[in-house]
DNA sequence: GTAACTACTATACTTTAGTATACCAGTATA
DNA sequence: TATACTGGTATACTAAAGTATAGTAGTTAC
């Protein structure tokens, strides 16, 4: 069966619906993953950077959101063996495909508010 | 300014970006206001209805979502005069346009699962 | 008269999310 | 020799989110 076709199916049943809604969800929720995420949407950065980047946010938290990030393959590190070490971290395939969703949201924030 | 261009702008501007998002967000967070949005797609319903649909939500919860959800702008809430009162649930226009981004995230979720 | 329906609210608790502060090893710069 | 850079970790805390359980008032059916 073809992917659009299973997506047409899935809509139509709420409770797989809204499961798969929750998935997304899990995904950019919590306080700091959709900086984490709009940080690295159009380019690469390091773990320094984007805690400069993202302003207040305390090197365990961008730690931990960047593992969780990383666990649910949104974004992929990359080590470098310089001295010292560099860690560059950049959004894959499918954290980049999140952007069309983020896109949706940002228009429904903005007209809600109108 | 017409409203579709002000969007194009904002989405240009990573911290209004990030700020429409979140105030997307923050009203479809949480453990229970999915369900709850997701049971008033199709059809208006009264308190005791939605507890049943969802299942194991407190009514504490579901009255606090519900007063959350109203304030927000996301719900109708309608008193009959009828003994026993009658209230009534339903998504306002807002809500329903919401609609359209749940649609966009439970494809992402599916095609990110695959 | 007692059980169940309506739509909730109150109190007290647990669990999860996020913060604050300090610290690690190794290298480069002033 | 002291400071700051790299990319983090450890411990202890507070604040927010959610749960559990009981109870409210009025009406209706058995």
């Amino acid at each position: 069966m073809e992917t659009s076709t299973k997506i047409e199916e899935l809509k139509r049943c709420s409770v797989q619906y809204v499961l798969a809604l929750r998935d997304t969800l899990n995904v950019i929720s919590g306080k700091w993953k959709l900086s984490i995420i709009g940080s690295l949407l159009y380019r690469k950065m390091r773990f320094k950077e984007l805690q400069r980047n993202i302003g207040k946010i305390s090197p365990r938290m961008l730690s931990k959101e960047l593992k969780d990030l990383e666990a649910n393959g949104i974004i992929k590190r990359t080590i470098y063996d310089t001295t010292p070490v560099t860690v560059e971290y950049e959004l894959t395939e499918s954290g980049m495909r999140l952007h069309t969703a983020l896109d949706v949201m940002v228009t429904w924030g903005i007209e809600h508010r109108e």
